[in-house]
DNA sequence: AAGTCGGGGCT
DNA sequence: AGCCCAGACTT
């Protein structure tokens, strides 16, 4: 806990005070701010799970439109529902929460928990996700801590050691815990979101207009450049990869990708990693061969799609391909499904971002005669 | 505690 | 090319 004689507690009353002034009259105009329906709330809490706010609000708004209710959601098929989550990436999320709305309709007769410790439990509802639901929606007074909270505790308290480590968090947890003004946890607590959004940014940050610049230590020890103090990330690695579109009798094949893992459930053109000192036409044929038990001529270049990921960036070198003997029926390893899709089809399936850029080329060149 | 899981925008 | 973002889950 923090001590009653520590800078924080004895400026609390007047930092809370401060925070919820500057957020009415600063908040911007964001469409999950019109709401306190719980649902709707969730939505926007787990598409801005590691995504910006401009991302997400088309996003808000086609999936509020297709699935008004925890119930339409859980009646629909996972591919509509990922299909609506295509290009906003970290796909597990939409499967996650296409889950928790069977379970909350099949288990909980179709009422969205309402304390954090029900809500918890729920699969893509972790520690923050339960605390934006209690607090917006349900304004319980329980705190919350994502990335701008993190951000601005690690200047108000000056902290010299990474956010990440688990004593950090439990301190930031517990600031912003004795923070909350009583009944007002939902406002609070998307003041400290956006002031880290808006005036306590990474770079840069417009501390002279900061309501909270008498209470910060780092600013005060002209430390804020410095904080948070985070822990170095992993270099991003290259990778080779060389995908096929296999055509057949004007249809083209593709493949679902495998219920768990990497971008799991979408479809995607086979293909694969080249190994050293392979060629890319090389590596499609010998991944058909392995994948699919098809062997395939592989035919003209397509185009070389360069498309960068989190940890890895990749040049996907893409081909059309033709079967060898029309009368092999391909035999699934990596996939959980595969389709003969006519090239107008492809629309309604939902692709990785890369592919997707794969899929412009195909409509415009036309399959080859 | 560390690794995995996307994507776009910015520098 | 690297960094960042309204994190959750697995190992």
């Amino acid at each position: 806990m923090t001590a009653d004689n520590s800078p924080l507690a004895r400026l609390s009353p007047d930092l809370s005070q401060s925070l919820l002034d500057w957020f009415a009259a600063h908040a911007r105009d964001l469409p999950w701010r019109k709401t306190t329906n719980p649902y709707a709330i969730w939505v926007s809490e787990i598409m801005l799970q590691q995504t910006q706010v401009v991302m997400v609000i088309p996003y808000y708004h086609r999936w509020l439109d297709r699935f008004p209710n925890v119930g339409s959601l859980a009646m629909a098929p996972l591919d509509d529902v990922l299909k609506l989550w295509e290009g906003l990436g970290y796909y597990s999320r939409a499967r996650n929460f296409h889950k928790a709305s069977q379970i909350i309709v099949e288990e909980l007769q179709g009422k969205i928990p309402e304390t954090y410790k029900e809500l918890l439990k729920l699969p893509g509802i972790g520690a923050y996700t339960a605390g934006a639901i209690c607090s917006i929606a349900f304004n319980q007074d329980i705190p919350l801590v994502d990335a701008n909270v993190k951000r601005v505790f690690a200047r108000i308290l000056d902290m010299d050691k990474p956010v990440e480590q688990s004593a950090s968090l439990r301190e930031i947890r517990e600031a912003a815990q004795s923070l909350i003004p009583p009944g007002q946890a939902g406002a609070f607590n998307q003041g400290l979101m956006e002031l880290g959004a808006l005036v306590c940014t990474t770079k840069n940050p417009h501390c002279l207009e900061c309501p909270a610049n008498g209470h910060c230590l780092a600013k005060k020890r002209q430390t804020v450049d410095s904080r948070p103090v985070l822990a170095p990330r992993k270099k991003t690695r290259a990778l080779e990869v060389s995908a096929g579109v296999l055509v057949r009798d004007g249809r083209i094949l593709v493949q679902k990708r495998l219920p768990k893992g990497l971008m799991a459930g979408l479809w995607e053109f086979p293909g694969g990693k080249l190994d050293p000192e392979e060629s890319p036409e090389q590596a499609l044929v010998r991944e058909f061969a392995e994948e699919l038990e098809i062997d395939i001529v592989c035919g003209k270049k397509i185009a070389v799609i360069q498309h960068a990921y989190t940890r890895f960036r990749v040049r996907l070198h893409t081909f059309w391909s033709t079967m060898k003997n029309p009368g092999q029926k391909p035999v699934l390893h990596a996939a959980e499904e595969i389709r003969w899709v006519l090239p107008e089809e492809l629309d309604g399936l939902a692709f990785p971002s890369a592919d997707r850029r794969l899929i412009q080329k195909i409509v415009e060149e036309g399959i080859p005669a």
